[in-house]
DNA sequence: CACGAGTTGAGAGCACTGCTCTCGGATTGG
DNA sequence: CCAATCCGAGAGCAGTGCTCTCAACTCGTG
């Protein structure tokens, strides 16, 4: 963390880190897209050329702001899911992850606009984004995985036996949540272990369409309180995975 | 449409036309919130300054997009809908307005991104995008409420006996779809059309959801074949809703 | 302590953006 | 035919990301 604690180097840290604050606080305000270089430039003080030192595009900056926002909306859905005392309460554990990550990103609205808004024109996320990416929804497989391996079962399935036609298949880059050892202690077979994993994704899926709905404005006046609608959808979605709560 | 066919007037919707499709294009390739009066300027070959006899600002520009975005999805989420033959057949009804909705999302994602991505930064929809934002939900609704009309019932629900606490209210401002005369058809009482509203609020948040994570990258590698996809949703969705396939 | 190497901040400059203003020319209705 | 209106062009303002140069500063080493 500090290789050489000399003078530049402790001042190259903090001002690197009031780049990342001040325009983390212009990415609420202003919006990602409209994230300018130079505003954060005069938040801190330096001419806009002299923030080129810390971050050699805007890009860089960006991508510094998403693996930290991405890292801490994780890290809010794992310590919520470990303040749980219950641990066989997969209930319980579902609806408090579920409402941290809703209180987060209502909490960093820009952020959330970032991380899962529209994508920022020239912008394309590198590969480093993948890994915190993928945080809050392996705490969710995981839940659902905790409980299968204590016996729950989802209600019966429109799968390969239900309505329609065959279940989609899931591509190998989900093999971090299929063919983890999140499954390995329930006595599932391949396929319900693939179905699970389908179930998780769509949970995730309408989780991930509320907040957006809620943050991007779209059912202000037809939800009346937000807070009370995603328990209420938690719920269902827990119902639906046979994780009752 | 045409109130004094003049050359100037004539001309003023031809140009009109121009720039609103040279908008749209730009829409898709550079996104919403790079969308640049004067590129468009250029593509119609005028200066930047003559635009603006046609749109007072960007902005306009915007809300003109906006509300002809969400009457061309409303449009094709309707005609879906109108184009299945049996129309006591909810199920298909269902699953090829689902279809459409996607279809035109994946064809228009530019289109998409305005309507439901990230906000534009200093901008706000005005009034008059209220009424085609709805169009889609609508004809959502219509299909469950005529589904509960002949006699469909949704699975078991989770709402006000079930687990959990009390369902949230829906708030007023949804009142074209709950005090509709949809549900007049149906002999349910006025808290299970709530619950009907509320689910099928649910499945076009799901919806939602999904097109957004295809549309803006977050499932690339983790889903397969978004179509199919798509269309195991669907089923789940109208499984969950009573109105199977 | 001194000095060369590396780092940093400032400033000018380029091409771009939205938007406003003015000015000359074209079109219109009377 | 003519006054009123409309329209396109151009200049200009303030903002943007980014590059370049230059002077000042800090650092490890001799």
């Amino acid at each position: 963390m500090s290789p050489a604690r000399t003078a530049r180097a402790l001042a190259r840290e903090t001002i690197t880190r009031e780049i990342l604050d001040s325009a983390r606080a212009r990415l609420t305000t202003d919006g990602a897209a409209a994230l300018s270089l130079r505003a954060v430039a005069r938040d801190v003080e330096m001419v806009s050329s002299a923030v080129y030192r810390y971050f050699p595009s805007r890009d860089a900056l960006l991508t510094a702001l998403l693996i930290e926002s991405y890292d801490e909306l994780g890290e809010a859905a794992e310590a919520a899911d470990a303040a749980v005392a219950d641990r066989a309460d997969a209930g319980a554990r579902w609806l408090a992850v579920l409402r941290a990550v809703r209180a987060w990103c209502v909490a960093h609205p820009g952020e959330f606009g970032l991380l899962y808004g529209t994508p920022v024109p020239g912008y394309a996320a590198p590969r480093d984004t993948v890994v915190p990416a993928v945080r809050v929804v392996t705490v969710l497989a995981r839940i659902v995985g905790d409980a299968y391996a204590a016996g729950a079962r989802p209600v019966a399935a429109p799968g390969p036996g239900g309505p329609g036609g065959a279940p989609v298949t899931v591509a190998p880059a989900l093999a971090f949540i299929a063919d983890h050892e999140l499954w390995s202690g329930t006595d599932l077979a391949d396929d319900a272990v693939a179905e699970a994993v389908r179930r998780t994704i769509m949970a995730w899926t309408t989780l991930f369409g509320l907040i957006s709905f809620e943050l991007f404005g779209h059912q202000v006046g037809s939800v009346a309180d937000p807070e009370a609608w995603l328990d209420e959808v938690a719920r269902r979605l827990a119902a639906d995975l046979g994780i009752g709560a």
